[in-house]
DNA sequence: TGCATAGTTGCATTATAGCGCAACTATGCA
DNA sequence: TGCATAGTTGCGCTATAATGCAACTATGCA
């Protein structure tokens, strides 16, 4: 009972995008699971790009996606062990102009429209929605 | 007194190569300096191409190197603080189909021509060597 | 002083990755 | 039952990366 094998190469080529990178942080600071929507209004990026960032890190064997309703959560693996290093340093490295910090504001407003703990609005950027040009 | 920031995307960017990552798993393990042609003949790779991957870790900021005569011998950097994070992590990596064993034998045995601690013979495999097609 | 050798790099080729667009599926609710 | 919306993905374009080849520099030694 345990996944295909990942290479370690796999793992760094993941994280080797800026706006991975992003997704990984907040997720490592918050310990939240998160869906695609909130990830939205939270980066700033458009929907369909980071849908698909968001497979990368899945095939990467760093994320676990699950589908409640028409929402789709995203968090953390905790196997195998030596992603618990990987989260540590993550955790550690520096935000030099602050990306990070302001995804982060952004992300805690998104969370405070959630209730019993579950998102339940939608893409409030409606700029960043797929169908939107 | 300090170099030019380096964005954690190319931190692992430069991780996400194969042989990238086996040149930083022999640093990482050995803790020691090590010149390209010693490295040729632990990773069984061509000179040229080492030498590219090299310059790679280096401007991602995980190298230090300097020139000692006809050799260069490289070695990992201690700082910033967050890379010792990222020693322990490139430590604690699975070794799945034991390439890193096998370069660390490899290297073992090319460590035992050093002589006073310092390299004085070249590459051995003639077939890795820049001009040998 | 000339040659062997340790190492670097430009060039061309090929493979891969990111992204915008738009069409697609799936789910809940009026 | 139909519509709005959360999410996914194929297509095409562009940018970047890996690699073999070969020419290049630099250094020590006969």
């Amino acid at each position: 009972m345990h996944s295909v094998a990942i290479t370690p190469e796999t793992l760094f080529q993941a994280l080797s995008d800026s706006t991975r990178l992003r997704i990984i942080r907040l997720l490592v600071m918050t310990d939240e699971e998160i869906c695609l929507c909130e990830l939205v209004d939270a980066l700033l990026e458009p929907q369909y790009n980071l849908s698909r960032h968001l497979k990368v890190l899945r095939q990467a064997g760093l994320l676990t996606s699950w589908k409640e309703g028409r929402w789709v959560y995203h968090r953390l693996t905790k196997h195998p062990d030596y992603l618990q290093q990987l989260y540590t340093l993550v955790r550690s490295l520096p935000d030099t102009d602050n990306v990070y910090r302001t995804d982060l504001r952004n992300f805690s407003h998104r969370m405070a429209l959630r209730e019993n703990g579950r998102c339940r609005v939608g893409i409030l950027s409606n700029d960043l929605k797929t169908g939107s040009e």
